[in-house]
DNA sequence: GTAGGGTTAG
């Protein structure tokens, strides 16, 4: 055997063991040993295969040994190089051998070094590197603008992707993708179906991953309006529920956001294969609903099953006993997540385990287990704390909450108004004001509060907070008058405190009544046939009132009513609700 | 050899 084709035929060989996962030592590297006069292909096979298992500096190694043996690189052995060091976000390494590719000639206008180039720079977080890089390419291709779309896409910027996207002479499939799954990941999914039906029309094939991205865009938009039309597309599409473990697990949280259960369950009884997407999707999906019971019951299916769970599966069944104050079993899981499935609690498990315990009213308990954390509470375990004071009514650790979220979250405003609304609540306007002063120096203001609903035909309509907006307003004034009168017959009693505002009680009746989600309800109960759901939608917490007034109307009028708020929904029926008023 | 995907708490 010559040998070109001895080399040729043992690189095959190393390149194949990389495959199939054979790690390099020893066998790869033996194979190796035996060429006396390695060709730089060979070279290259072998450095490949420590860039993909590690260590990294192994190849670096090799590299340096092969130019010292008089060996030049070829394109392929500096791909495989930025591969790896984008894979361990080692940028340093990264310029040393960007700089090499310079000195050596040629090889920085390469198209593959390029593109790889780029890539490992976006992937170590700096961006107008890979640009820089991107400028100065002789040659491009649609990867090598994809790659950076993408880049910016992650960093919010859909803007500079947007700009990118407008000058790519040809545009593919993958490429349009990154622009549908960018607007849907940077909460712009409106923008995202025109992207998509856009994407369609020049004629352009979609797959699977692009359906992912619209679903989510679906999710969001939380309507099942186009929660149906998403779905019947996957379908004849050929990347149904059943077939697509992925598109399966996105239809899952999409219906759960969209707020059907029942249908999310529907699509995870019948998919083929399921993953630790599918199982964590549902069981988010039935902690989103109160559904306490079914989140724990499909969790302990999982286990039996071959399917280990991560951390979001224990994100989802730890705030499923949260909101259906299963302390002890809570308690448990975070006891054995660690010992018994290997995951360690991370500061989003302290925030479950803290609203956990803060909702059942141990709030001591919960600022100790605050205090134990081997890691930095960050917001969301103090605003579980916060969020907790507001049910118990406990101004004074809630003021030891606020401080730290005042730090963290300087320019969150829902922190400003919990912890305003819980001096309200104590009757301590004087600290309300000063608050509401502060938040004045600050420039914050409050988020109007706003609820939809989905009238006929999936039309949405939206309110505000004593809207008079809307062409039926009359007719909605007068249907929750009425309505008020019989609720009251059953019993229902304005709650007055859910104003924290210091006026009369008069005027808090009044306000009380215009709350959006009411409106909203009247409209719904305008719109839609006896019988029918009525589902809103609203962008904050619902106050205790609407809580209970939606409870009343629920058996009074014998409606069932879902509400969504900015957390979770709340399915109203029969005079009560799933969240066992517990939220 | 290079580009696009799903679940996360207040």
């Amino acid at each position: 055997m010559g040998l070109e084709q001895c080399c040729y035929v043992f690189t095959k060989l190393i390149r194949i063991l990389t495959r199939l996962d054979v790690p390099v030592h020893p066998y790869p590297y033996l194979v190796f040993q035996q060429v006396k006069y390695p060709n730089p292909f060979l070279w290259t096979a072998l450095i490949r295969g420590y860039a993909i298992q590690g260590p990294l500096s192994e190849s670096v190694v090799l590299y340096n040994r092969m130019r010292r043996e008089g060996t030049g690189p070829v394109s392929f052995t500096f791909s495989a190089l930025f591969k790896a060091c984008g894979a361990v976000l080692d940028v340093n390494l990264g310029r040393q051998i960007h700089a090499q590719t310079i000195v050596i000639g040629g090889f920085a206008s390469d198209l593959y070094v390029g593109n790889t180039m780029i890539d490992m720079y976006v992937k170590c977080g700096f961006l107008n590197c890979g640009r820089k890089v991107f400028e100065e390419m002789g040659e491009r291709d649609v990867v090598s603008w994809t790659e950076l779309i993408v880049a910016y896409a992650k960093h919010g910027d859909m803007d500079s992707a947007g700009e990118l996207f407008q000058g790519l002479p040809v545009k593919d499939m993958v490429a349009w993708t990154a622009m549908v799954t960018g607007y849907a990941q940077n909460a712009r999914p409106r923008e995202a179906l025109q992207c998509f039906e856009k994407m369609q029309e020049v004629g352009v094939e979609t797959d699977d991953v692009t359906l992912v991205g619209v679903i989510s865009a679906c999710a969001q938009l939380g309507a099942a309006k186009y929660a149906n039309w998403v779905r019947d597309v996957a379908e004849k599409s050929g990347f149904g529920p059943t077939e697509n473990v992925v598109v399966g697990s996105a239809l899952i949280d999409m219906y759960s956001k969209c707020g059907s259960v029942e249908e999310a369950y529907k699509i995870f009884e019948g998919m083929k294969e399921r993953n630790v997407f599918s199982y964590s999707s549902m069981i988010v999906g039935f902690a989103m609903h109160g559904c306490a019971h079914a989140a724990m019951q499909l969790f302990h299916e999982m286990l039996k099953t071959e399917t280990k769970p991560n951390k979001v599966t224990f994100i989802g069944v730890l705030t499923a006993c949260s909101h259906a104050g299963l302390v002890e079993q809570g308690r448990q899981l975070f006891l054995t997540m660690d010992k018994c499935f290997g995951v360690a609690p991370s500061a989003d498990h302290y925030a479950c385990m803290v609203d956990l315990l803060g909702r059942a009213g141990q709030l001591e308990e919960a600022l100790e287990l605050v205090g134990t954390m081997p890691m930095e509470p960050h917001g969301g375990v103090w605003g579980a704390l916060l969020g907790a004071c507001r049910i118990h009514g406990n101004p004074d650790i809630a003021q030891i909450a606020a401080n730290h979220l005042f730090e963290l979250e300087p320019n969150r405003i829902g922190n400003y108004i919990l912890l305003s609304n819980i001096y309200a609540s104590a009757g301590r306007w004087d600290d309300v004001s000063s608050l509401r002063k502060l938040m004045r120096k600050k420039g914050l203001k409050k988020n109007p509060g706003c609820s939809w609903v989905e009238a006929k035909k999936g039309v949405i309509h939206e309110f505000y907070a004593g809207d008079t907006s809307h062409p039926k307003s009359i007719e909605i004034k007068q249907t929750l008058d009425d309505l008020l009168d019989i609720l009251k017959a059953h019993g229902y009693q304005p709650i007055l405190s859910s104003v924290t505002y210091d006026v009369s009680n008069e005027e808090k009746r009044r306000i009380l009544m215009s709350h959006s989600e009411k409106l909203a309800l009247a409209y719904g109960l305008l719109s839609t046939d006896a019988g029918c759901l009525i589902k809103i939608m609203k962008n904050v917490r619902i106050c205790e009132d609407c809580h209970a007034f939606m409870c009343s109307a629920s058996q009074a009028t014998g409606r069932e009513i879902v509400i969504r708020d900015n957390v979770r929904f709340h399915h109203f029926h029969d005079g009560a609700c799933s969240c066992g008023n517990f939220w």
